[in-house]
RNA sequence: GCACCCGUAGCUCAGUGGAUAGAGCGUUCGCCUCCGGAGCGAAAGGUCACAGGUUCGAGUCCUGUCGGGUGCGCCA
């Protein structure tokens, strides 16, 4: 018996070098190990004797076939044969759906450490859809990551001291706003302030005493004075999040970064570098400027402003101050504990009277940032060059997604043209309700299956698409239940489940297996369930949470499929609890591998794995 | 103007240089004789934007063109 899952191409690829060195190569091909098309011969095969026709002066077919003469190969490849330029081999069906039952190996612990920022949302106003594309891909990039053995992280930045959360606040005071008594969310009590405070502003005659009011409001949150108040409104927001099933290690107040002097330091640790200077005259006379030209080709203009003529710095100056504490450069910021998470993790926040604790100083970072901050974030890489971290600037890694459109439009957090976070996921969860009513009027607990694929409906969504693709929000799509969404997998995982019950309830559901009576439609779903270990690593190496998301999707196809097989006379064709013994007992140990992977896939996703639906 | 990203079926999207380019939605036709029809099977639908190039082999890599998006402030 086996005990964990072999690697089934590394094994071949081993054996493919050792036939390959009996041939006398000067140096070895990149050997590539695939799955068969469907349709083909075979389960997996390789082409590498078609790069090899030119340095042996030989066919394809004619190296592939001295390749079967001298290739040893473990007892489980059943055949071994030339298709076309291709060497590819047939596993014994027994050992293929075997091996798919068996524990994936763990993967191997990556040294160094990770820092993730996510969400990063200005705490002045509901979160809407916009944001949502930000916390999901970063929350589920931080499953995956850790799953595969990262040392990792997790961020969420407050700023706190910015335009954004001034006007929200000054926008209370303005209107003489007392308590949301009534409204609902706080964040959207606010929020809709805010978006008004921009309408009064139209007006010419109102503009200047509000801009005052602004930048006093801005002094204060500078000073630290109106913490509490910010405070409401991110907690307001935390609520939305915790609903999303993201979580984080951390939050990092702008206010503490500068009010620990980081910021300061960080300019100060670039003083000295030749990239850096105070014009005395010309366009950027008595500020501090960055010349980011060595590292950064092409620009116009390639002078940055970090601290402007009137001693203020910029945002891009706060960003790289937070840069350098992330990677170590800097020290010296205390937190605190925050929070217990829906997970029981904890949270904890940067405070002025809090402690040292061992957050940042990271050898990696991730930002999750929307596309068109691109330049910014480059503008940040190059300051660790202009420090000489250039070491350090190869390790920071900018996941840039495309902004979403709403129903074809640009959204617009200022006028108000947003669909909240709360209100799609309320919406969501609404239509699966009816759903249950209609199909399984007597589910057991309809309103928490209901949220759980809601949810997990708009947070896959999200993800499914690669990052670099502008979305389009529109609400028939995003809460659809049917074909490539998350409902579908949660569906396939439930009814796998509904089976293991009844096994349980008749009492074979530890049966005796015989591999021997294994048929071609076991061997179809163990060769998919085979690729979930390679699948993870290609999503955590490329940082694409949508591999995986698209895999899942394949594996709850696959078993769908193999679920209403049928006979070529209309039978069904892969009964579980009606099967013979033996072959009952292989099915239902598949159901369960299937079952154990599509939960685990999900949970990657953060999406929940209701039993029943 | 310069830079970055995108262009694959009517629509929304997958597709580590490798075999006949795949899904979902929509359209048409079938399937509860089994364990959940939020499902399955089938049909129709393609100049992988265009033109060159590299390669044994290109949707995938390179160059150019066209189309779309975004960025390039002493704003945040």
């Amino acid at each position: 018996m086996l005990e964990l899952r072999p690697d089934i191409k590394s094994h071949l690829k081993e054996a493919i070098v050792q036939a390959l060195g009996v041939l006398g190569l000067q140096e070895l091909p990149e050997i590539i190990v695939q799955e068969t098309p469907a349709g083909k011969e075979g389960d997996y095969g390789t082409p590498v004797a078609m790069g090899l026709a030119r340095a042996l002066r030989k066919a394809p077919p004619q190296i592939a076939a001295d390749l079967v003469q001298n290739i040893q190969l473990p007892a489980w490849v059943r055949r071994t044969f030339v298709a076309g330029g291709y060497l590819n081999f047939e596993l014994e069906p027994a050992f293929l759906v075997q091996a798919a039952l068996e524990p994936i190996q763990p993967f191997p612990q990556t040294a160094g450490k990770v820092l993730l920022e996510h969400t990063s949302v200005n705490p002045n106003k509901e979160l809407h859809v916009g944001h949502l594309r930000n916390i999901c891909l970063g929350d589920s990039l931080a499953r995956i990551l850790r799953f595969a053995g990262r040392n990792l992280e997790v961020m969420n930045y407050i700023d706190d001291t910015g335009r954004q959360a001034a006007e929200s606040l000054y926008a209370l005071e303005y209107f003489g706003l007392g308590s949301p008594e009534g409204y609902g969310k706080y964040d959207h009590w606010v929020g809709d302030a805010y978006v008004r405070l921009h309408q009064e502003m139209e007006d010419p005659d109102k503009k200047v005493a509000i801009e005052q009011g602004v930048q006093k409001t801005l002094h204060r949150l500078e000073e630290g004075g109106l913490r509490l108040e910010v405070d409401k409104i991110l907690r307001s927001q935390l609520q939305t999040i915790y609903r999303l099933g993201a979580e984080y290690n951390a939050l990092v107040w702008e206010s503490d970064i500068v009010r620990e002097g980081l910021l300061a330091k960080a300019m100060k640790a670039l003083e000295g570098s030749p990239y850096v200077s105070r014009p005395r005259e010309g366009k950027y006379a008595g500020a501090f400027v960055m010349d980011t030209s060595a590292f950064i080709p092409g620009l116009e203009d390639p002078y940055l402003v970090l601290i402007r003529s009137n001693g203020t710095s910029t945002y891009t100056a706060k960003d790289i101050g937070l840069q350098f504490w992330k990677m170590g450069i800097l020290e010296g910021i205390k937190f605190q504990e925050y929070d217990t998470q829906p997970s029981g993790t904890r949270l904890y926040s940067t405070h002025p009277e809090g402690l040292p604790m061992p957050f940042g100083g990271a050898s990696e970072t991730i930002n999750v940032v929307d596309a068109r901050q691109s330049h910014a974030l480059r503008v940040v890489q190059a300051s660790l060059e202009v420090e000489g971290r250039h070491d350090l600037a190869e390790r920071c890694f900018h996941l840039a997604y495309e902004t979403v459109l709403l129903e074809g439009k640009q959204m617009s957090g200022r006028k108000g043209i947003v669909v909240s976070v709360d209100e799609v996921l309320d919406e969501a969860v609404q239509r699966v309700r009816a759903v249950i009513a209609e199909k399984n009027p007597d589910h057991p607990s309809p309103q928490e299956a209901a949220e759980q694929i809601g949810v997990g409906a708009v947070r896959f969504a999200m993800i499914k698409t690669e990052a670099r693709k502008q979305i389009d929000f529109r609400y028939d799509q995003a809460l659809s239940f049917e074909g490539d969404t998350g409902p579908y997998i949660q569906y396939a995982y439930a009814r796998a489940g509904s089976i293991l019950r009844k096994a349980e309830e008749q009492g074979v559901s530890s049966e005796r297996t015989d591999f021997s009576l294994t048929t071609s439609h076991e061997v179809a779903l163990a060769k998919h369930l085979l690729r979930f270990p390679e699948v993870l690593q290609d999503a955590a190496r490329n940082k694409a949470p949508h591999i995986l998301a698209q895999y899942l999707l394949e594996l709850a196809a696959a078993w769908s499929s193999f679920y209403n097989a049928k006979t070529p006379d209309g039978r069904p064709a892969t009964p579980v609890l009606t099967a013979p013994e033996g072959l009952r007992g292989v099915r239902l140990e598949l159901v369960k591998a299937l079952r154990q992977t599509l939960k685990q896939g999900l949970e990657l996703l953060g999406l929940q794995a209701p039993e029943v639906m």
